[in-house]
DNA sequence: CGTACTGCCGACCAATTATATAGACATAAT
DNA sequence: ATTATGTCTATATAATTGGTCGGCAGTACG
């Protein structure tokens, strides 16, 4: 399951991608207008910033908006500072392997090998769609 | 990710598999064998046998083994009875679908979008792979 | 019969993780 | 100065996960 925290951080992003070139938005407006509980935003708007997806300005008049092009954020990067690993094992993941405990030889493990499968089919969605993507898919479901 | 209750499930299968037309295995065997806590495997086990995939004999002599061909046992119906959806968010989820609690209109919503479609990768995989799958490819992968 | 073996079942518990919330502080605009 | 914002650390609460305990129930076998 997608933690709610990459789901708040997905929302965010999209509503700031809408918002480019305008001045930045505050927290408390993209909380309200996305239903998400402030405080919480604040600190998965803060790991963003950190991650270099983000430009804040403090005081007034500031607030939050993209440091990239909504094509160069992928849903992967995201996911993989708000939630960690993609993969549905750890000895599967990429960017977050670790051992099983209780395995033998992993080299051998038919589980093992089909979730590289499962891995690398998420991956591939999920390091192909954009911001940009997903702003677009919900332009075109606004309008079927 | 999947929770070690069912991996464990999946590994306690693929051993039953192996030991089709053989007398029931014990709990304690298996659990030993894969090196799982043996009074939680029992619950895992239990699950199985109450959704109709394994039978089991109490008393001495008794254990149990699979109650289907290894090749009609897929992993997304296992992963179903253990860790419930597939998808990674609730509103993608074909059998234990539920509303986002923040969302407005979901049908024009770009997130689930997508994950409808990492949904529909992972299930692919997930409904074609059975037992008697996992178990070949462990045999393929000793033998490279 | 009784005894040992084995699964069945309900309750319980500890640790971790997810989801927040609080409050003091830093900085910018006016 | 005052107000509006983001920053940061700590804390609270709830849910989930992973695991354990003890006793009951059915079976085999002497």
């Amino acid at each position: 399951m997608l933690s709610k925290k990459t789901k708040y951080a997905i929302k965010a992003l999209v509503v700031l991608g809408k918002n480019a070139d305008k001045p930045p938005m505050q927290i408390s407006k993209i909380a309200e207008e996305e239903r998400i509980p402030k405080k919480f935003l604040e600190q998965i708007l803060l790991d963003l910033r950190n991650a270099g997806f983000l430009y804040s300005k403090k005081g007034a008049g500031g607030g939050y908006s993209l440091n990239k092009d909504p094509k160069d954020i992928y849903l992967v990067s995201i996911m993989r500072i708000t939630d960690g690993p993609i993969a549905m094992v750890p000895c599967a993941s990429l960017n977050f392997y670790h051992k099983c405990d209780e395995c033998r030889q992993e080299t051998s493990c038919g589980i093992r090998d089909v979730f590289i499968d499962v891995r690398d089919a998420t991956l591939k969605i999920l390091s192909e769609t954009s911001i940009a993507d997903v702003i677009a898919r919900e332009n075109t479901l606004i309008k079927v």
